[in-house]
This record gives C-alpha cells, structure tokens and sequence, in this order.
DNA sequence: TTGAAAGCGCTAACAG
DNA sequence: CTGTTAGCGCTTTCAA
C-alpha cells in the first residue's frame, strides 16, 4: 500500500505538506503543490479514508436504515435518490434493513454508531408514524416517510393532503361533478390527507360531499374490485372514480370492465402511487400521483448534511413533498 | 466519547487486558474478565470500529457495486440477499450505484479500495456479460447476475438452462405436446440458456422441434402480444405457450382474451422471473418460475467471504443457482 | 509557507 | 494470564 509517506519521500517534502495539498490548503506553494501532485500521480497514491476518518472524527458515511427493502417497488427510488445526492458529496451510504424487527433496529443502529457514521437516515417504505430506537439521536439524524408523533426528529413526507386537492381539481377540472373515491379503510396517513384532501376540494368548488360516493375496503385489487362494483350499482353512481392506491384502480378496471363500463368514456379513474409495473401497463394506462420517493431521498440527505455541518440548529423540520399528476389515459 | 482506557481504568486493568475480552481471547482469568465486562456494561461502552478497523486491517464492510437500482424490482431481493448473510458476519454493506455510467463504476471502485473495503460485490440487474474496472482484482471480487467473458472472475447467475427444461418438462407432464415458446429477440443469456433448455427437454421427449412454435419479438408485453397473435393463428396452434418473461406473457393474455381462447383450459402460460406486481396480479394468476434474486445475493456474500478468508483460492467459480417453478392457476 | 511532534482508538508483537 | 511498547495512516497543534 502507498502511504502519504511514500509520496513525501518521492516529492521530497514532509508528509504533512502532502496531507495538505490533498486537503486543498491554499497555504502551499504552487511549485511544490506541483511536485506533490506529480508524485501523488506518479505513485497512483490514493489516501486512506479510515485513518483520515479516525483522526477527523468524521467518516463522510451515512448510515440508511430502513425497515424493508424486498418487497417494495419504492425502496429502489428512495436509495437512489439519497446517494445520488450523497454521491455529489463524497458520502457513502451503509445500509442496514431491518424487516421491522424492533430489536435489530436497536442493534442496528448501535453498529451504525459504533461505525461512526456521520448521521443516519431512518426510512420506511409506507408513509406512517415510527418509534425509532432512542439513541438515533446521538447523531444528527433525519426520517424519510416518517415522522415521531412529538415532531422531535425532522422528516420528509409525502404532501398527501395537496395530492388528494389534486387529483380532484384534475377531475373537476374535465368537467366531473358526481366523483367517487375509492379509500383505504385503515387509518394511515395517505388516507387521512388523501381523504381531506378530496373533501376540501369539492368544498372549494361548491360540490357537496356525497357520503354515498366514499367507500372503503382493503387497499388492494381485490378491495378496490368490490369497492368500485359497488359504487357504481347505486341509482345515480358517478363518472370518476379517485382511486386510494394503484392497486385498487387495477380492481376497479376489472370491476367496470365487468360492468361493460369503459374507461375513460363511461368512467375516469385516477389511481395513486404511479407503481409503474401496474400504472403503464393497465388499459388505459393509468392516470396516477406519483410518490416523491427519489425527492425524499435527496431532501433526507441534504438535510441530513446540513445538520452535520451545523447540529445547532434545533427545528426539527416536518417537510412535505408534492406528489406531481402522471397523466396517462384513463382520465 | 467512551473508550477503552475508560473502560480500563474502570476495571482496574490495562487497556490491553479490555482489548483481549472484547476479542473474546480466552486467556483472561474468569473474575477478570467478569470485571472488565461490568466496567464495558457501567459505561455502556461500544468500541470504535473505525479505529479498529485502521489497526487490524479489516473493515468489516463490503462494497456492493450495483448499475442500476431505481428501476427493477429485483434490486431489493438482491440486496435483501447480501445484507441477510452480511449481517450474521457483522459485516455491513457500502451500496454504490453507477446507472451504467463506465467512468463512475471506475470511480466507484477507487472510492471503495480507499474505504478499505474487504472486499467488492459487481451486480447487474438483469443476467449479462460485463467489463468492471481491472482495480477492482485489488481485493477479493465476486459477480452477481453477471460474468466476464475469461470467467477470471468468481460469478453466480440463473441458471436459465435448467428453467428452460423445468418449463418445458412441467408442461409436458402437464401432458401437452404442441409447445410454443414467446421468446426475446436479443441474444442474452437468459434466451440463449432458456431457449436451449426448451429444445433439449423437447428432445428428450421426442417431441420434434417445430420452428413455427417458436417467435421472437420485444421481450415487453406488446412484443408478447404479437408473438401470441401470430403463433396462435396458426393452422396448427400450440396448447401451451412457454413466455420468455412474465412482460410477454402478460400481452400473451391480452392476445388470448382477444382471440377468446381461455387459461389454461384452451392455452396453458407459463412466464418467466416471478414479477410479483404482474404475475400474481393476472387472471388467472400466472405460473412461472422464480429468479433466485435472493439466494445469488446471499452465495455471493458467502463465496466473498470465503475469498477474504483464503484470498489464495484461485479458481474462479461459475456458479449457477435454479429456478423454481411458481404454480398459480394459468398452467 | 513548511515541518515536527502528538495522537485519533484500537490491535499486534513481545515480554513477563 | 496480564501488561508494555509500538504503530495502523492520517490530521491537528504548534512552532519555525
């Protein structure tokens, strides 16, 4: 291995006078800047990033933790969004998945820790509440699809309320009065915003909220399947259909192809999510919101750095994303 | 920040005699050791890898160099592989994605060697020949869905001879004679592999090889759509339809619907890499065979560690892991 | 503008 | 069984 001292020796300075040329120290003299630059070439020296990580105390590594990363389309796009960023500045990424386990979250994060990682991103792959293991907070730390009820750590979030406005205004706006929404029944965050969301717009634009237009079931194929049968069965059913998630718009296509009901013609339906997998490939191709994955995945890292550089700073940002319309052809 | 000469002057020991329980060296006296254990559990002291890591030469991390990770499903399961293995090891995984871009795979290795990482897992997305940067031979190197041509370098992959056959042998037993094969047009090894597996199981059989069975098209679900078109309009048409990936065979269902053929009664289907989002999505279900996502990303791990163990090993192993075959309703 | 000395936190080698 | 001394490769501190 070459050593920072080869390179002195061969430049025929003092080490400390390499260390400095490779730290962009402007206190050094062109000409012997030059000849260490030479011999840096030369030798194909390139430094040690552990003893420089060991010295500075800081290991320009990030440590992303999420709970799962097989069995989501969306953990890819939240990765690649972070290092991406991450790249730009010299920081590597540790990943550790968790599959949800409380116990090895703890663990994780302590071999994070005991890794010297910089600061830690905290991702899950569907929007909700978390209860991250408490010594998260001994570094700088930021969580991505996430947030802690008190608001105590900062996170990035998809704006779920503006999305559901959205897709109504998108609707309204082709001329739909009577618009139905096919909901998740659980009560997560994409819901509740998603939901609000529909109200306040057909508030805004005089359209009274009709609870019959509202059903809710599982958030899958099948349940957007029995949802959209039984929506529109009713004496005056509507001629949109918002649908909560991608999945349950592949039901309600089933469900109104069933019904020898045509999209966009008969009813324009408006998924969630854009899993391009199931949104492109649907016909029609789905009109959907796509989720801000790869943005989260910037906005954590880039906050996450600013609190490295300045762990002063207390307010505990509560960031939301917009979710932008992928039209297609089904409204 | 706790370290080991804290630790040591608690117990009231030298700092070695801490180093040499934390190493689980086994000669330290039992009340010694009892009492460094206490001071480690007092103040809660979690060693510094960093600095280990600078002494011992070791990281405990291996990089995982990947071309894309945004845009398959695949990527999570591969992932999910390597870090399962890695984490029983205590080793942790340093995630790097080029997109394809050759400068910065180069980039990407010299950034790792510096980080000193034991060793470099290359991985492709999809089953194909590559080109990694030479420094990547530095420290212990293995493949992941892809290989160099010289095999210099240890690799696993699909073994997409032996799915071709299973496909082809399942249907059979199945008790269909006239089998068609939807295949891609290029000349990857998931064709070349499965397409041969598909003539040799039918000779094994004596079933001769019909070149009408046999069309090419984009490995989408359009070119799956025209493929199944075309071979079913056939005089004589096939009774199942072997789908060169579960894209085509998802257009094959759009061209059987069309043609008012039903699965499997009038055509059998069987796909190829277990899309979950489509293939279990489909009606009916598709049955289809698996890509061994996950078990490539663990044998890669393994054989890496191996390889930092007894870097001496020399053969490069080709290994190549199986397909099982996903029963659903379609075949 | 450059260099010498110290030391980050740990493990290796050797001695006792 | 335990301790001492050295030093991994680098940056920091202080001096010149």
């Amino acid at each position: 291995m070459t050593t920072i001292k080869d390179v002195a020796k061969k430049a025929g300075v003092s080490f400390k006078t390499v260390s400095r040329v490779l730290n962009n120290d402007t206190a050094v003299r062109d000409s012997t800047r030059a000849k260490v630059l030479a011999a840096i070439e030369a030798l194909d020296y390139q430094p040690n990033i552990v003893a420089r990580s060991l010295r500075s105390q800081r290991t320009h590594t990030i440590g992303f933790l999420t709970d799962s990363i097989a069995t989501t389309p969306y953990a890819g796009q939240i990765l690649q969004g972070a290092q991406d960023l991450a790249w730009e500045h010299n920081i590597l990424l540790l990943t550790v998945t968790t599959n949800g386990d409380q116990k090895m979250k703890q663990t994780a994060v302590n071999t994070l820790l005991n890794r010297q990682v910089d600061g830690i991103i905290y991702a899950t792959m569907y929007h909700r509440e978390v209860h991250p293991p408490d010594n998260i907070r001994d570094v700088p730390a930021v969580l991505l699809d996430c947030y802690v009820a008190d608001q105590s750590l900062p996170s990035v979030v998809p704006d779920e309320l503006a999305g559901g406005r959205e897709v109504v205004e998108y609707l309204i706006n082709k001329g739909h009065r009577r618009i139905g929404f096919i909901c998740d029944q659980a009560n997560v965050p994409a819901k509740i915003g998603r939901l609000q969301g529909y109200k306040e717009m057909l508030a805004a634009h005089n359209i009274p909220f009709d609870p019959d237009l509202l059903h809710m079931g599982e958030s899958m194929q099948n349940g957007g399947y029995q949802c959209a049968m039984a929506i529109m069965q009713q004496p005056n059913p509507p001629t949109a259909l918002f649908c909560y998630n991608d999945r349950m718009a592949m039901g309600a296509y089933d469900a109104l192809r069933k019904l020898n009901l045509t999209i966009p013609e008969d009813v324009a339906i408006v998924g969630f999510d854009n899993q391009e997998l199931i949104a492109a490939h649907l016909y029609p191709p789905l009109t959907t919101m796509e989720l801000p994955h790869y943005q989260m995945g910037q906005w954590a890292v880039n906050h996450l750095l600013g609190l490295i550089e300045e762990p002063e700073a207390v307010s505990a940002v509560q960031q939301k994303l917009p979710c932008p319309v992928i039209v297609r052809l089904s409204a």
